[in-house]
DNA sequence: GTCAAACTGGACTAGATAGTCCAGTCGTAA
DNA sequence: TTACGACTGGACTATCTAGTCCAGTTTGAC
């Protein structure tokens, strides 16, 4: 089983390992990509892999961990700080232009989910839990939101959590089929006007 | 290069291949599927894959214009005969079955997307164009809509037709990722409720 | 310094993988 | 029926892959 390095130059290994892994995995897919690339992009060998990950599969879901620990820590004073229809504008813009500045590349998470979804459990339940911590955020965002009158009682936060979510996620995905960083701006606009017709002094049904 | 079956005894072959090959990368990835396991699957050769695929690429990308084409086969008459927001809910209701119904196995097209659209730029520009003409029929339905009087003014066709694919696409996968379709419906209940708010006779800014 | 444990280099294996090759069979048009 | 090209079986290769192993080096507590 996997050893957790007990010294600053294990750790230092182990990290430029899931480092060189995390890049690889992103441009090629956790299938695509195999063992002896990463080692030569890190600059270790075999045996300094197999001593802090116990198989593939146990890296991948390193790179799933960095991955979500990065997003979170990136995204999430972001998030957190959302008071209003105009901080959400503002996190969609600073979305969009993420987007378009890396060249459209997707999500790191939404492509890891696709393609080990169906076929890793461990990997998925990983996933589902990351994603789960992002929604957190905005859900609690959007309940702040309801509470403090900006959204008004038609409102529901979970499910406009997860409907912001998927059409981040499926923009990102058109973004990059099309490599072209309009689809994630369509989408986006799109959950924020929903969200400005459920504003407290807006007309509704 | 790849070579056309000019016999019904070829085409049968060259189906044989394509039909195994789309349901293996639909489970495992184009990465994690092998020839041989293809070539298993379906009765055959590798002499007989070679003779109509010029590679593995080749052979994915023959995977592709399959899903593709099913899609629209599928599809196509249902969202053409779109004319309302009636119409609409339940062409949205059919995708959350059919999505339950087959135990939240994501979107054949939108995974490959995700795979393959970083690193093979054929499967790229093959698999945008398949959503060019899923998006366009989408497209073509909004604007008799808006042209019938259904949508007002603010509706922009173009725009919110990719919202709707970047909901569903979005939708899919979180319902995939999760293992529960509740995330897909959340989704599209949104973007329907966000067309519902651009009705005609709705109040309006 | 010393010593045990953490760490590392790199050779090694068994099996999988994409792709090649050719001799032979089948389909079909004349 | 014949003849030619489409089609097929399956052995073969070179390379890549995940994973093993062990002897040697570094680290840090004492």
């Amino acid at each position: 089983m996997a050893q957790e390095p007990l010294t600053g130059r294990g750790r230092r290994s182990r990290e430029r390992i899931v480092d060189a892994a995390a890049e690889l995995v992103a441009e090629r897919g956790a299938a695509g990509t195999s063992l002896d690339q990463v080692l030569e992009a890190a600059g270790a060998s075999k045996s300094q892999l197999y001593h802090y990950f116990s198989d593939k599969a146990d890296l991948v879901r390193a790179v799933i961990a960095r991955r979500v620990g990065e997003t979170v820590d990136c995204q999430g004073p972001l998030i957190g700080g959302i008071d209003s229809l105009d901080d959400i504008r503002r996190w969609f813009d600073w979305l969009i232009a993420e987007n378009e500045d890396r060249g459209c590349p997707g999500c790191p998470l939404g492509t890891l989910a696709s393609e080990l979804a169906g076929c890793d459990e461990a990997a998925r339940a990983d996933l589902a839990c990351g994603f789960d911590t992002w929604m957190g955020l905005v859900v609690d965002s959007l309940e702040r939101m309801k509470a403090g009158g900006e959204l008004d009682e038609r409102a529901d936060p979970r499910r406009l959590g997860a409907s912001v979510f998927a059409s981040l996620q499926g923009g990102l995905l058109l973004s990059k089929t099309y490599q072209d960083p309009q689809y994630l701006r369509d989408a986006l606009d799109a959950v924020y006007d929903h969200l400005v017709s459920l504003r407290r002094s807006a007309a509704g049904g």
